[in-house]
DNA sequence: CGTACGATCTGCT
DNA sequence: GCAGATCGTACGA
C-alpha cells in the first residue's frame, strides 16, 4: 500500500516505467470521493526520438510543455474534442517522457465510478480505453501538471506482481502517423484473462 | 485569423 | 464494421 514516489518516476527508461505500471494503483480524489483502479495497460511515449509522442523532435507547446518538466507529474490533455487522456510524466527535468495510461480495473469508488460512466455494473469496458479510463476517476485537462504526491492524484503500489508473460507487449493504437515508431512494442497489456477475473473477484 | 485534425468512444448496421 | 460526434490545439497565412 505505499504511494509510488519521485524516484520512481525520475528514472530514464520510459518503456520499462511503462510496463512496471501495469499491476499498480492508480487514485483520485475528488470532492471528497475516492475512486481507484489497477492499471491493466500503458503505453510508452520516448520523448524527442519518437515519431509518435507529442515531444517528437523537441516539440514544445503550452499543452505538452509539462513533459519537459520533472517526472511525476501529470499530462493530460484533450482528443478528439472529447476525450481527456491521462499521462504520467517521467524522467529527469528536460527530457519529455511520458506514460500514457490505457486502461485500469475499478477497485474502489464503484458507485461514483458507475455514475461518472452512466453505467449499472462493472463490465470489461468500464475503464479500457484512456478517455474511459479519465471518465471513470473524474480526470480532466484542468488536472494537468499537479504533482503524484499531492492528495488528488497518486499511484500505489499495493504488491501485486505479473511475470512478464502475464504482461503482453505489442504496438501502440492509433498512432500510424508515426512511420517506423508505430511498431515498437510500447504498448503493455496484462492478459486479458486475469483482467476479467479480477473484474469477477472485485464485484461479487 | 482560418482551418484541419487527433495517443477515441459509442451506437447502429 | 463503420460513421458521426465534437472542440482545443497546432500551424500556416
Amino acid at each position: 500500500m505505499k504511494r509510488l514516489g519521485k524516484d520512481f518516476f525520475l528514472r530514464d527508461n520510459v518503456v520499462a516505467i511503462s510496463r512496471e505500471l501495469i499491476g499498480k494503483f492508480l487514485v483520485t480524489d475528488f470532492s471528497n470521493k475516492l475512486t481507484s483502479g489497477m492499471i491493466v495497460e500503458t503505453e510508452a511515449y520516448n520523448g524527442v526520438v519518437d515519431k509518435a509522442s507529442h515531444a517528437y523532435n523537441g516539440r514544445k507547446t503550452k499543452r505538452n510543455e509539462v513533459m519537459y518538466d520533472e517526472g511525476g507529474l501529470t499530462y493530460v490533455y484533450l482528443c478528439y474534442g472529447i476525450h481527456h487522456l491521462f499521462n504520467v510524466v517521467t524522467n529527469i527535468t528536460g527530457i519529455p517522457h511520458a506514460v500514457l495510461v490505457r486502461a485500469i480495473v475499478p477497485k474502489e469508488g464503484i458507485e461514483t465510478i458507475l455514475k461518472r460512466r452512466r453505467q449499472k455494473k462493472v463490465i470489461p469496458k468500464t475503464a479500457d480505453g484512456p478517455g474511459t479510463v479519465s471518465e471513470a476517476l473524474g480526470i480532466k485537462t484542468s488536472h494537468s501538471g499537479i504533482s503524484l504526491s499531492g492528495k488528488r492524484i497518486w499511484i500505489e503500489d499495493r504488491g501485486i506482481e505479473f511475470s512478464k508473460k502475464e504482461i503482453n507487449a505489442g504496438p501502440r493504437i492509433g498512432v500510424d502517423y508515426a512511420g517506423k515508431d508505430a511498431l515498437l512494442p510500447y504498448r503493455f497489456r496484462l492478459d486479458k484473462n486475469i483482467i476479467n477475473n479480477y473484474i469477477h473477484e472485485w464485484n461479487s
